[in-house]
Order: structure tokens, then C-alpha cells, then sequence
DNA sequence: TTGTATGCGTTATCAT
DNA sequence: ATGATAACGCATACAA
């Protein structure tokens, strides 16, 4: 029958020749003559001859495997992944997506696994802090996205592509100060972050330069959920002085936002006003719609990608860190604050 | 120094027994008493063991990573991969996403590639029509996404699941018959794709029993892109007597039938009326917004692993094709046929 | 230019 | 309950 599995020896004794020069031939070594070549190519062909990706991982082969390692497959994991794909796809390269569950055990173990061999490269997005070392002592070409490093520092070397977190963040603060709000509070996200890091930066550094003080309690750990934003949202509206504005970690978080302003008998943004970051695609259909901060993924996938591409083929030194930039959108969830304000009852 | 790879033997050798015990005892198969084992397990963690995947595939064994393979990451690709994974994810399975780009020989290659070893169950998205047979061949657990099958025919022994399409593309007639067109064009998708013969029978289907002929004129062959939309709406709107309607195969070919009727000076829908479909998230920002038929890529992919994993499984016969509902969304791109209708200059 | 021998890390088979 | 041995299919090093 026709599901016998062809391997390299089968192809070489049909072929009156060893299994080393059939390899030889498929993978374009030198050391075989033309001839034979031909008449190799033509009977692998014939015969079906697939090879065994595993086997050529184990010994030592390329798999042209590129390991892609994400937290979630969020629609904004999706679109960087598009962004690799459409870069690694016209080079050979395919992809290994993992996912990890922002759990550093798990991480661990599938960079691992990536990086015995099944993959021969490998682009890993948004790690915690703590995954810092294991990754960047890849031996294959790594690179991380999201992650801004001081090259050198820690021992650190693969090159990582980022957004200006600070920025972003940065922009949110000052077009709120600018619509007179000066009790603005921050729901940051994960504390084991990097981009969490750096836009609890920005935001403080804005509030600085605007001479407003930096209140620990407008600033609250949260998540990057829905109900996450909820709860954060709930407790800071129940303060004494309630914040008038809030900034989500992203905006699905905002929706939860949302919700504990309905809750609290506020509206937006008229009561309260809110900024998501990201921008996805429904940031724009929310009632009423999102200020947000768009930070392009696809875009984000492609610089991941090449900055691969780079390292793989070992081009002169390649960009230590590359920053994207961001855009501040302003939608109808964000207006003037309102000169008296009173704690939701 | 800490880069040095464990493997079994290393753990074996630590644990002062043979590689076969670790082996055992770390896959939780029987044969290892419980004390040895949580010794074993314990120095496995501390020396930081990790499996060879490849090795582990070459020797036959379980790789829990499931084969995906699809033509293209479009979004709706996409939405169909997250509906997977949300579902496998859970049963402790791995995605390894093969794109094929509507290649023949590249689906055979990746097929074959993941059902070597490395994967050990496999999900089909949108296969042509020629390879059925190298798909439904396949001896490891495999699920076919879009393709509805009899049962017993040609040995396809794969479950499959879709949605209805022959419905969608009804819908789609009805509503416009019922706005009193009377000339409706279709753009097919891929001949060689099973759900552009469906729809195209839904459309003739509709047509029929309306007591309206079936046009060849008005029926063309196109693809999924904008430019193919472009295109063949240009041609459409040349004839003599040009339709009064035109469904595009999805919502990015419909972009395309716009800018051709804008070159041709007509208005959409006054002049135009225009079908997409899937619904992606764009469709209702077009201007007009589209109307479309939505069909659920996330539930897709959930309906797609589940049958999967019932197939894993071996439970009971799992059912061989499941059609999921679709639905008419009707936005302003359709409305009343307009009594007269002179050709385009 | 071609072939032989060896080993990659794991699992299955068959012992003990 | 545990272990020795032989595969799995390929690539590398070295020999012819």
C-alpha cells in the first residue's frame, strides 16, 4: 500500500546509492555529481519521500522550525504572530506557537523543548522578568519582543523589539492633565512585566513634569481582564477622594472600568474618564468609544522577525533593541474634569 | 556551567537507576514503585530535565503537540486556530500551526512531516479538493475543517466539520430576490475548494426555485483577495446587460467589487447592491457597511478540536460531519433593485 | 564522488 | 519492579 513511510534509505537502495548521498543531494551538499543528483531528486520525488523532521532535529540537522513562544493567543498575540509569519514565511521558515500561561515554570520548559532541536530559532513575547535569564541564554537566534534591556547588562544578548511603553503611557497622562485632571489613577498590569514597568515610568514622570503629585494610592496592581479592570476600578472609585480619570492596562480591562463606573452611577466620560491601551479592533465600537493608545502588533511581529532573520544569517551586528513608536487615540471616553467632584456615594 | 543538556540518562545515572525507570516513571506508566518514582521525579526537577521532543517522536512515543494546517493566517484563520487551541489547550495539547498557501504539494509535504511523528493528531482547515485523499488517509487522529462528506465515499474516513454554506449563499439570494433582483451575480471562491461548489449550489439552488434562470454571464470565477474582487466586478459590470447585484466570496474581494463600481461611477446601493462574507471585523466600517454572512471562526475551531479530542479519545462514534448554522447580517449595501438599469458607459 | 560507522535521546520489547 | 538492548531516521566525521 501507499502508507509505507519512505525514508532516505529507501529512496538510497532504489536509488543503488548509500543513504548519506541521497541526504546529501535533497539538502543541496556539495559532493555529489550532478548526475547522480538528478536521478536522485527524481526517484525521492516518485517514491514520496517526506523527511523525518524529528529524526533530522535529533541528529543535528535544521528543522527550519521557528518557535514562537506567547503568554495567551490574544487577537493581539494573533496579529504579531501574523507579522512573523508574513516575514519568516518567504524565507523557509515555519512556525512552532506555543503558548505559556504567564507561568515562568511552563516557559521554561517549552524554550526548552524549542531549543533542543525541534526549533532552530526562536521569538518569544512578553516573558516575565524572571524568564529573563533562561531566554537569553539560548544558544539558538532568540529574540524578544516587548522586552527593553541595556545591552551587556546581566548578560543579556538577544536583541529585543519593543514599543515605547513610556511613551504610550507618557501621552495617556498628558492629554488627560491637559483636560484638567490631576487625580489620575493607573491600573498597571502585571508587576512581573517589563511594559508594566515602563509605563508606571512614564506615567509617573509625566505627572512630575506637570508638578502634580504622584499618589500611591491612584495606583493600583491590576490585570489584563475584563474583571480585573472591574474590581481595580471598583475600589478606586471608593476612595475618599475618588480618582476622575483611569488608565487600564489594556483595553479589555477597560471595559471593566466601564462597568464599575455604571456600577458607581457615573458616566463617561462626563463623570469619569477612561483610556484603554492597544486599540483593538472594538475599542472603537465601546459605549462611548475608547481613548486608547494604539501600538501596532503586526507591525511589532514583523521587527521581531527580521531582527531574526538578521541574527539567523549572521549579517553584521544587529540593532540590540529596537522601539516602535505609538499613537495616542482620543475617542469620546475622555473630556474635561469636572471642577467639583464628590465621592460615589 | 548551566547550558549543559539533561536527558535521561543523566538523571538515570544520578537516581542510580537505568534510563528506562526514569522514563517510566516521569510518563507515569506503571511498573515503577511509588517510592523510586517520586525520587526520580524529585532529581528530575532539581537537575531541570526536559524531554527531547524529537526523540521522544523518533522512538515512537507521544509528543502531545496536535498539527495544524492551514492555507493562510488570515483573521479568520486565525479566530478558527484560537477556537482550537481554547479547546485543546486545556487537554494538555500543543499547537504546531503549518501554513500551505493553497499549495497541493506543500499540504502533502506537511501533512506527511506531522504525521510522522512529530504531531500526533492533526487538524485540516479549507483543504482543496485534491487532497482529500492524502488527508483522509492519515492513520493518526484528524479532523477536516470545511468540507462536508458522505460518509463511505472514497474512503474519507476523517470527521469533518463546516458550516452551512449551501445556506449562506441562499440567504444571501433570497434577501436580494426579495429586494426585487432579478440579475444577481456570484464570484465563486477557488474551484478547487469544497465551499465554493456549495455555495455555488445554493446560489443556483435559490435562483431556481425563484423562478429566475441561472445566468452563466453572471457567474464568475474569482479568489479571495481585493484585486481579484476588483476584477472581476469590472468584467461583470462590462456586460451588456450588468447585474444588478453581486456577491463577492468573502468580505475582502467585496472591497474590491466597491472600488470597481465607484470606477464605474455607480453608487453602492443605490445603483450596486453588494454580499460578502464571513463578517469580519471591518465588514461593518465599510462605506456602505457590508452585508454580509456571518459564520463563527472561534466556533469553528472549538467544534473542530472538540471532535478531535472525542476521536483521541476513542469514545464512542463521534459524529462525521457537523454543520454549523450561518447567519444574514444585512447592512446598507443592499437595498431595492432599481427598476431600470442602463449598462455602465 | 561516494560509502561506512557512529550517535542523537527516547521508547518498546523482552528479559531478569 | 527494574534493566539491557534494539530500534526510530537522519547527519556528521571520517574513510575509501
Amino acid at each position: 500500500m501507499d502508507n509505507e513511510v519512505v525514508t532516505l534509505a529507501d529512496v538510497a537502495k532504489r536509488a543503488n546509492v548509500s543513504a548519506v548521498t541521497v541526504s546529501n543531494a535533497l539538502n543541496g551538499r556539495k559532493g555529489v555529481s550532478e548526475a547522480t543528483r538528478k536521478r536522485i531528486l527524481k526517484i525521492a520525488e516518485t517514491m514520496g519521500y517526506i523527511p523525518n523532521l524529528s529524526a533530522r532535529s535529533l541528529a543535528g540537522g535544521r528543522t527550519n522550525i521557528t518557535g514562537v513562544i506567547v503568554p495567551f493567543l490574544t487577537q493581539f498575540a494573533n496579529e504579531i504572530i501574523r507579522g512573523i509569519y508574513e516575514t519568516l514565511h518567504p524565507a523557509g521558515l515555519d512556525l512552532l506557537v506555543y503558548t505559556t500561561s504567564d507561568d515562568s515554570q511552563r516557559v521554561r520548559q517549552r524554550v526548552g523543548m524549542l531549543a533542543q532541536g525541534l526549533a532552530d530559532s526562536l521569538i518569544v513575547f512578553a516573558p516575565l522578568r524572571e524568564d529573563r535569564d533562561i531566554i537569553h541564554k539560548q544558544t539558538i537566534p532568540t529574540v524578544v519582543i516587548d522586552e527593553k534591556t541595556k545591552t551587556q547588562e546581566m548578560g543579556l544578548r538577544c536583541p529585543t523589539i519593543g514599543s515605547n511603553n513610556i511613551d504610550g503611557s507618557k501621552q495617556i497622562i498628558d492629554h488627560l492633565i491637559a483636560l484638567g485632571h490631576t487625580r489620575i489613577a493607573l491600573i498597571t498590569g502585571s508587576v512581573k512585566k517589563f511594559s508594566s514597568l515602563e509605563r508606571l515610568r512614564g506615567y509617573k514622570h509625566a505627572l512630575t513634569q506637570a508638578g502634580l503629585p504622584v499618589l500611591d494610592a491612584l495606583i493600583k496592581h491590576g490585570d489584563y481582564n475584563e474583571e480585573s479592570g472591574y474590581q481595580t476600578a471598583r475600589e478606586l472609585l471608593q476612595l475618599p477622594e475618588p480618582p476622575t480619570a483611569i488608565c487600564a492596562p489594556n483595553d479589555i480591562a477597560a471595559l471593566g472600568v466601564y462597568r464599575a463606573a455604571a456600577d458607581a452611577g457615573l458616566s463617561i466620560p462626563e463623570d469619569l474618564s477612561v483610556v484603554g491601551y492597544d486599540d483593538i479592533f472594538a475599542a472603537k465600537d465601546y459605549t462611548p468609544p475608547l481613548t486608547t493608545v494604539s501600538q501596532s502588533p503586526f507591525v511589532l511581529g514583523q521587527g521581531a522577525a527580521r531582527l531574526l532573520l538578521g541574527l539567523m544569517h549572521n549579517i553584521e551586528p544587529v540593532h540590540q533593541h529596537v522601539t516602535l513608536p505609538v499613537e495616542l487615540i482620543v475617542r469620546a471616553s475622555t473630556s474635561t474634569a469636572k471642577t467639583t467632584l464628590t465621592g460615589a456615594s
